[in-house]
DNA sequence: GTGAAAGCGCTAACAT
DNA sequence: ATGTTAGCGCTTTCAC
């Protein structure tokens, strides 16, 4: 074989080299292409013929160049450890694809804002900007408002009150009803663990959760941060169970960190998880039902929250409503909160 | 505010319209965002101020149709149900940003090949293709090949003989460390739980196991194939316990598996792991190290792996090598098969 | 139903 | 160093 050749790469087939080998105009290439576009059907079989022969395939590019949107969709996924966005992103990027949108992803580092990258992305002209658990700037987040860029926040509200739309769990509500199953389940010394303070579905979970309580009578939670990361959530766990008054019991702002929190508590303290010590996070992510953690939680259903997502980038009027979507799950008892 | 104002999105302002501010040419605006062009830095200066006020950002649609490359690189994951995939999303996505390069990322049904998908992201001029353990059909890899869109398999190599390149961890040598491993630490009966028999690196691992048990004048060991799913592993884990010359030892085709695995034999059959069962995986996800699983595997590392796919990408030299590039791990002796 | 022609926003010669 | 010009590959009038 011939190395030179490979180093070229070939210009692929253009309308152009279809137009003339089928014999029209490169226009009825063009509507061959086109659903719905008006063309005899001798002429789109002599197009699609020539097509095939040429392995011709329609260039998106110049296409979404003429119709200033691109089908692109930017995502960002901030917490790239938590494995929960792994469905999430399968899901969003089944049902974009289904729709004939494409994801442009990239990660965010945890703790950062997404500017940079958000900016980089702005240059392909995506249709909208999906933000999973990231952050951007305020002036970010206004220029996109500005240029007219939907921005869709996927469980996370925006900081600011800009007119933005965003797909939520129902956090205030969950962590009420986990507050109150703890309480139910017997738990008296019951702790919070957070995520960032600055974080709204950390202030809802947590204000849900202190409402609960504080409804039933409870004492105020203890709270320790752990920033919704595995090493974070140790941490938390570590100072919360060294406590001279240690809790019974630990809510933990997300799943991810609930796990870590009992894995603390049962390797390093020896203590057994529900009897000794219950737990309890949110989001159902898939581990969450394993039998090694059998974590009490509160679900945030992936299905029905991409639904809403998807009806957002797509559909121009729903975006404009800029509705706050809130998805209900539910309480899932397991066994990490069994005290018996 | 007006709604009606919003329903109109404005079109960005484009290179012109900087020109015009600025009181140059459209050109000019072109070279002062193009890195290393001949232009005055007053007049780029100039551009830079009208630019900003206008809020321009470049069109890299446009531009790509001109270059005839998008800067897009193509990402299909199979398996999205395995954690060990986001680590390396991230990764990737992180070097690719840094390259400035952005990936289309699109996920394919496990078990399905992603022509449907791929065919609709080459529509995009993609500039690579990266193929992380997901399947496509050997009509679709020669069409990329012959259209010379250079394609790269991450963790899998091509089941056909086609020039095509290629990172994979050291299937045969880890799978080889882990069978040597397991029989000298006592076990005998040691059983493969496999993924799906098409897969070369299921193969490449089998093989490396079954040689490493023979060379050592083991009896070649009992099979059971898991899918590489978690339901698979647990069926086949379900499988291989139930028997009556029940393996003493599991070495799972990956982690993934093998942590279904040892939760079946903990939960289901009450094995205490490393005693009665020893369990070994392949990749050293994440969750292997937890101190719930303590997972012995043998380690594909990322940062190597995702360098030597950075090089494909940006390397046209590299690339055209096709080269089969092996990325050694290390054997990780944990607790799951310790058996004092 | 079809072709000719204009132009999307940019880059890359080519002049000057 | 800068402006002018010609496209990149397509969609979309506008005639016919």
């Amino acid at each position: 074989m011939d190395r030179s050749l490979k180093r070229i790469r070939p210009s692929p087939p253009s309308a152009h080299d279809v137009a003339r080998l089928a014999g029209v105009s490169q226009a009825a290439v063009s509507r061959a292409f086109t659903p719905g576009a008006s063309i005899a059907k001798a002429t789109r079989e002599k197009v699609m013929e020539a097509a095939t022969e040429l392995g011709y395939r329609p260039n998106l590019l110049a296409r979404s160049l003429i119709k200033g949107v691109s089908d692109l969709i930017g995502v960002v996924i901030g917490n790239t450890q938590n494995p929960f966005f792994l469905p999430v992103l399968e899901e969003l990027s089944t049902r974009l694809t289904r729709a004939g949108k494409h994801s442009l992803v990239f990660t965010a580092e945890h703790g950062h804002d997404a500017d940079f990258q958000i900016e980089d992305v702005l240059r392909y002209r995506v249709d909208a900007l999906v933000l999973m658990s990231a952050s951007l700037s305020f002036e970010l987040a206004e220029k996109c408002s500005r240029e007219g860029i939907p921005l869709i926040f996927f469980n996370r509200r925006p900081r600011w009150d800009l007119p933005m739309a965003s797909v939520t769990g129902a956090n205030e509500k969950g962590a009420g009803e986990i507050g109150r199953h703890l309480l139910e389940q017997g738990y008296r010394r019951i702790a919070y663990m957070g995520g960032p303070t600055d974080s709204p579905t950390n202030n809802e979970r947590e204000e849900g959760f202190r409402r609960a309580l504080e409804q039933q009578g409870a004492e105020p939670a203890m709270r320790e941060l752990g920033y919704l990361t595995r090493e974070g959530g140790m941490a938390a766990a570590r100072a919360l169970l060294n406590r001279p008054d240690r809790p019974d019991a630990i809510f933990c702002a997300n799943d991810f960190m609930a796990i870590a929190a009992m894995e603390v508590a049962r390797h390093e303290f020896g203590l057994e998880i529900g009897r000794e010590i219950g737990i309890a996070g949110f989001d159902d992510m898939p581990d969450a039902s394993w039998p090694s953690f059998d974590l009490t939680t509160y679900s945030q259903p992936i299905g029905p929250m991409i639904d809403r997502v998807m009806e957002l980038v797509l559909d121009l009027d729903a975006r404009e409503r800029f509705e706050q979507v809130i998805v209900e799950g539910a309480l899932q008892k397991r066994g990490s909160t069994r005290r018996g």
